[in-house]
DNA sequence: CCAAAAGTGTTAATGCTACACCCATGG
DNA sequence: CCATGGGTGTAGCATTAACACTTTTGG
């Protein structure tokens, strides 16, 4: 921070959130409708801007409660990256610092016509050019979907789209939907049962379900705790993408 | 940007660089000796603030151009990372965007007493505690050697550590120093060399030195181009750390 | 010829893919 | 007892780690 000549510019800074989760065997993005000035009308990525002595990740979780009326954000929140500032705001030079948030099916409150309206949206309609972003939002959305990919293949994140107890088959479901291909049944199921310090037996059974009933796993605690910045591969050997 | 009561507080934007090389088959960081109010006399990594209308990499390529003397960086830059801001800078509210520099053993002109004074320093004498840096920057380097450490799993970017040119007993040297185990030379040989799209041989070898010349290798052109933020993974299988 | 570093061959262990097969439940 | 999905066994192939060995230079 040397060099004081040139006056440090201060510039308004937001936090956007790339929220994913699987729906109905498919990847889907939390899209907000916006109700005001720039892009009005077009659908982008929740966000705001950050308050004075608020932090990122804070910031990140407070936008995304405001804007789909859940308290307590389920998940895992991250850092995707820094955007900007210049021409990504016709406003003016705004920095946005991008979120990634791999979350469970949660329920997002269709909210009055005085807040912006929050929905899941399927990825494949973003990527094929059926709904087109706010912003630079788009390239924003790619850079979170590489990101939660290559995330899989080396870290237990999978499990952050599942709720607290899950099955194989609902695992392998999230693989699939994240990485849009099909895995072997049988041979994942061997893989993620046996990789040490990633899935631990709950020894309870769904019940009801078609079929035979599928045993319970929760997340080990080793890997519960990867939740820094920078925390080594927990996942070895990774899972791959075919 | 929804919610417009809460004024949006404008803050100031710092680029910092974690710069990186292999001097002496040891990994050293880039550290300026601060000449200025916070911390003064403290090392710190290079960085200053972004311009009104800059772009991040751009501003973070300047201040490192500023701060070392040399006109053309060398090597790989990426975004690491944004940080703050409450908390991190005695002087208030400071938002930094984190950068990492993968180059080759560039020298830095000690610049006279004006300028702050760039220098190498070991990586392992920050980890000991032997250097202690200013700021937050001491965890913003601890971020940088993860990332750094495990892009060279499944990247081709070790080769950025490298000349243009390179033997693979070099490259294998930048593994070693990254990393900080031992590699089979062999092994890696083989590996090295037979992961398709990584190195192309130049058809030239080293001379002069002890030993068996040492054929030299180029980065393939498919290699190269992996320089946005998101590519997808291009050394496949990919290179384990032991 | 010797030392030193580059590069190749070989083998045993491991891991992965594909698929046959059995298990436990609901209807 | 049949359909449906859960879960296990296994054979063939690919990859790896460890190390013996050959090659090519300088002294």
């Amino acid at each position: 921070m040397p060099k004081s000549y040139p006056a440090p510019a201060r510039f308004p800074v937001t936090v956007d959130v790339v929220a994913l989760t699987v729906r109905d065997d498919a990847l889907n993005v939390l899209l907000i409708t916006r109700l005001i000035k720039p892009f009005r009308g077009a659908l982008a990525l929740p966000g705001g801007f950050v308050l004075a002595g608020e932090d990122l990740m804070t910031a990140a979780g407070r936008e995304l409660a405001e804007e789909t009326g859940v308290e307590q954000i389920p998940g895992h929140l991250e850092q995707l990256g820094s955007y900007g500032p210049p021409g990504r705001d016709p406003r003016g030079d705004v920095l946005t610092v991008a979120h990634l948030l791999l979350a469970p099916n949660f329920p997002v409150l269709s909210a009055g016509s005085d807040a912006e309206h929050a929905a899941w949206y399927p990825v494949s309609q973003v990527l094929d050019g059926d709904l087109k972003l706010a912003f630079d939002h788009e390239r924003i959305l790619m850079d979170a979907l590489e990101r939660a990919k290559s995330k899989l293949e080396y870290s237990p994140l999978a499990a952050a789209f599942c709720g607290d107890e899950f099955t194989i088959a609902q695992l392998r479901a999230v693989y699939e939907a994240v990485w849009d291909t099909r895995l072997d049944p049988r041979n994942f199921h061997r893989k993620a049962t046996g990789t040490p310090d990633f899935l631990v037996d709950t020894g309870r059974t769904t019940v009801g379900d078609t079929g035979r009933p599928a045993a319970l796993y929760r997340l080990a605690e080793a890997a519960r705790s990867s939740t820094g910045q920078s925390s080594r591969t927990v996942l070895n050997p990774p899972l791959m993408r075919p």
